[in-house]
DNA sequence: GCAAAAGTGTTTAATTTACACCCATGG
DNA sequence: CCATGGGTGTAAATTAAACACTTTTGC
């Protein structure tokens, strides 16, 4: 039974910002366009909403479809809605940031998917808004990070803090003091040292560590709450 | 041209959450829905986005066809995307907040439009999903309040720091300090003290203050930036 | 004069900041 | 033995929290 009868229907989409993290550097995973118009120039990962999907689904699906991959952090930033923004028919798009671990990401992308990772600070022109959508993800990923714990959906399981500390700097675009960054994290017990050291960088080896969901969600309920700002 | 040969089109809307400040109570306008499914429920005010519209256009036209009111402050905060939210037909929603003067708008609302304003801290059940949307917006509102001067929105051109003290109150639910709220507003220099005063609720009598928009957007340029905890 | 809201000041504790310093080790 | 990244400690400065205090004025 309708009850609405409008004929307008628009286009609905979702778009997806990856962000991945390499050598200290923040990156964006981006695609050559497949299809008219602007076939062949640089776009974030998108695809149509389906019928039996909800939005939060239909990023989940466009992300696994074209990467492979699953289970990564997905979260909902911006509505786009201009009128024109779509030059070949009217689209609304719903924008999605994806936190990846980019070392297993790398592994899953096979190279017919044309999509390559570029630095967030040298990002190429971009189809119709996106370079516009990825500063909106870029705005909110920054706030996100300081209030939640989500950095670390971007690190490997075991990480050093100098490798933590390093990714915080690539995504404010700052340099922060050692000192008193591990400080901060030495307060934070869900972040738990192994007994394992990585020798990659120093002589000296710097501790692996890991974040512990289940500590952080008894800390959180305990009143406590993340922070760290850059 | 038309390039993307896609049938499905859910239908888009937009939905506005309106609040309004008053004796010291945060408060939302509803309105009884006035068609099927769900005629004469609690709702908010919604609508679907015409093909010459924006997003941005279409919840301010919502705003003004429904309560008379232009020139609002207006922010999106999340788009509502599940598929069985709307019982009728698949219907993609784009919710938005809008700040409005309470005073202000009670003189503009005709009584034919239905629509009334609840605490909310006393919001009734409400159709589809739309009491999560409340809670959302609601979210979106502390934050913004805490970080930008938005509050002012909620207030008449002119009002006192006891108004403003009761406002956050209301807004974050909490109780603040008199003496510590005032020191922070003190250092404000685009919060301007005029040459008049309130002597409605106290024989001393209250400063009205302003807040001057310019003054702001000189000192966010440098450098300085609002903030207000609760 | 006194109640009650408006408004100021002061003391103490907690955080932040900047930096100096020690540690471990492969070459 | 020393250069280098890893890691700790601390003093000074800033900010936040709690609360005592003063001011004004209609009744």
């Amino acid at each position: 039974m309708k009850s609405y009868d409008y004929a307008y229907r628009p286009l609905v989409a979702v778009d997806c910002t990856i962000f991945g993290f390499r050598n200290g550097k923040l990156n964006l995973l981006l695609v050559r366009r497949d299809i008219e118009p602007r076939r062949g120039e640089w776009s974030l990962m998108g695809g149509f909403l389906q019928a039996h999907e909800s939005l939060d689904e239909a990023a989940a699906r466009v992300l696994e479809q074209r990467t492979g991959l699953q289970d990564v952090y997905l979260e909902q930033f911006k509505a786009f809605g201009a009128v024109d923004r779509d030059e070949a028919e009217r689209t609304v798009t719903v924008g999605y940031y994806a936190l990846v671990d980019q070392d297993e990401a790398e592994v899953q992308l096979s190279s017919d998917y044309a999509a390559h990772w570029v630095p967030i600070t040298d990002v190429p022109p971009l189809i119709f808004d996106h370079n516009e959508m990825v500063e909106a993800a870029l705005q909110r990923l920054r706030h996100r990070a300081t209030h939640e714990p989500v950095g670390f959906e971007l690190l490997p399981e075991k990480f050093t803090l100098t490798q933590l500390q390093s990714l915080y700097e690539a995504i404010f675009g700052t340099s922060i003091d050692a000192g008193n960054f591990r400080r901060r994290l030495r307060k934070m017990e869900y972040l738990q040292r192994l007994n394992e050291k990585d020798t990659n960088t120093s002589r000296k080896g710097a501790w692996y560590y890991q974040f512990v969901p289940e500590v952080y969600a008894m800390a959180k309920r305990n009143g406590a709450d993340f922070l760290l700002k850059p």
